[in-house]
DNA sequence: CAGCCGATTAAGATCGATTGCACAAGGAGG
DNA sequence: CCTCCTTGTGCAATCGATCTTAATCGGCTG
């Protein structure tokens, strides 16, 4: 038995249907399927089916220059906000044909841009970055090469890039107004890397919330963790609680940076709702099975996914729609990680 | 400006360097770069970086027929169990220069079959499978054209393939021995999906392990659940506790699974350890943060998805191994979910 | 029955890179 | 000085499908 039973190419299908390849290859594609005769496309189809006839589709993609494969860079694939989106998007994706290429990054920029060279020596026909930075020059070459690119869960401060992602200034709204509403006024914040707009918007939102609700915002009580994970949200907490400014709540940037502030939390024996309120963002798997179940910000993850599948295919199909940015609206989940300050 | 700047091919190059094509191929191929004189592979290489040359990967993948892409197949992106496998795959198949295809089927057979046909069509190098189960017909199909796979945490029952996992039988006994040796007799289990070796090997781990502890299997204390999730976990687990009869500690099958045996037992008000030991498999990310932690079985994830990664390259390397199956040791990590029985 | 028209199908170029083979130039050896 | 190699480069075929252009076939009209 042979290792590798050879290949069979359209001019096999071809030959046992005795036409041409051209012929095979407008019966087989349903597009210019219309301008063979019918009797014709079935013994095509037939002959396809006796020999066993499997496209190349590393062949038509030489030829078309379509290959319908999406790339998509995420920053830390063991963060559970990821994979729901991820589904979202391959959902979104297969239902025209397109297969994602999925590429992590640890953040890590000079990976990055390898990456996106090798994606493009693929040829993707568009990309889906959950990395980008407010600047990230990259992306402005990528344009210029006309790549489609949308941006996911991130934006950038000045570029004319499609994104999507869940509406920020409304989530760590609800954030603040919960707690406000529990009698909390000296409410502190960690915040992670502000060259994310995920760090950066948040922040913004956060004073601009506490502003609204008649609250100073004192400096003395804003954290940032360099990165959105437990570990640096855990020293960033530490830090500021050791700055001895006393405050009864606080919002996390995101749910890992809130599962640092109970590590911490836990070890200086201050207890969860009791001594400290801890709001976190993303409503991540398992933030209700933690101790206590975390009140957070829920966002549509899987709806982000796909929708920005949906506007980069729009994209790609040549829909000329101006870059817009798609937010969709997220909701207050209340657990027991909050409660009214105890003074 | 145009939208598309044109694509520079090598013939850009070429002219650029005013040599011919092949021979800028040669120059600015690390394999063949001997052959062409270091004047002119200089010359070449200074060519490319003026027009901005990039190799079309498309073209190269049709004329050789390697694509340097390697597709894998994930049952549940969802699962915190993947990501650190993906991610163990991804550093690894990097090195060479790989890039991996990952998709999604939550568990669906049909869904399966069709990107493994899409797959198959894109020409990947080789192929991952997390998805197996002990009867999977589709292998042999890949097996006879000829395609590289290695399967992942999952075995087949009776096929030559190569796979990469935990050694599940001595991680049951572990859990077993731990629980033996805080003083239970009366052990619960509660399995996953036996249509996957993960469900069936587990189960007849715990089944053999309690022998050699000296105790009889009772058949009224195991539950199958349907899948490997915690919502199927309550409910198998929820069924067991309705038999009746008595026990003081439950082996899962996976952590999500012991996750759904927290939630029943919450909502019963019996309290983990003290009155039901629980234990868990794979120590998933926030195994530590459920209430109670999680006492459970440690799996070197990231490492059992560089192994079958460098499996796979082996493979396609050419190197004739045998079909093997490595399984990496699992060790116990004692939490809160376990202590000695009350009574 | 000649001629024309629309509908099908065949021919062959093409996408961009790789590769076996031919060939020229230059050096070594007799 | 001539033959035989070695080395470096050019030539042209090739991978498999698509697509433009040209040829062919039937039927229909006058």
């Amino acid at each position: 038995m042979p290792l590798e039973r050879r290949r069979v190419s359209l001019a096999d299908v071809a030959a046992e249907a005795r036409v041409h390849p051209s012929t095979a290859s407008r019966a087989l594609n349903s597009e210019t399927q219309s301008r063979v005769r019918p009797a014709t496309v079935a013994r095509v189809m037939a002959a396809a089916r006796t020999v066993g006839y499997r496209p190349n589709s590393i062949a038509r993609g030489l030829r078309t220059n379509r290959t319908y494969t999406i790339g998509m860079l995420i920053p830390d694939l063991t963060n559970p906000l990821f994979p729901p989106i991820v589904k979202g998007i391959e959902d979104r994706l297969s239902q025209d044909g397109y297969t994602l290429v999925l590429a992590n990054t640890d953040g890590d920029l000079e990976r990055e841009t390898s990456i996106l060279a090798s994606m493009s020596a693929r040829r993707v026909d568009g990309l889906l970055l959950a990395t980008a930075r407010r600047d990230y020059p990259v992306v402005h070459e990528l344009l210029a090469d006309g790549v489609r690119v949308v941006l996911v869960n991130r934006t950038m401060d000045d570029a004319p890039v499609p994104s999507v992602m869940g509406d920020e200034h409304v989530g760590i709204g609800l954030a603040v107004k919960h707690l406000v509403s529990l009698g909390h006024r000296r409410i502190a914040y960690v915040g992670g890397d502000p060259e994310a707009s995920t760090g950066l918007v948040r922040y913004q939102a956060f004073a601009a919330w506490l502003q609204s609700e008649g609250i100073e915002l004192d400096p003395g009580l804003v954290a940032v963790a360099a990165r959105f994970r437990e570990e640096p949200g855990a020293s960033a907490f530490a830090e500021l609680l050791d700055r001895g400014s006393a405050f009864t709540a606080v919002v996390a940037g995101n749910d890992l940076l809130a599962l640092g502030c109970y590590d911490v939390l836990r070890e200086r024996s201050l207890e969860v709702p009791a001594q400290m309120s801890v709001v976190g963002y993303n409503d991540i798997l398992f933030a209700d099975k933690f101790a206590p179940p975390l009140t957070t910000i829920r966002i549509p993850n899987y709806q982000i996914g796909v929708r920005a599948a949906q506007l980069l295919l729009e994209s790609i199909g040549g829909t000329d729609t101006p870059p817009m940015a798609i937010r969709l609206a997220p909701s207050l989940v209340v657990r027991a990680s909050t409660a009214p300050p105890r003074d």
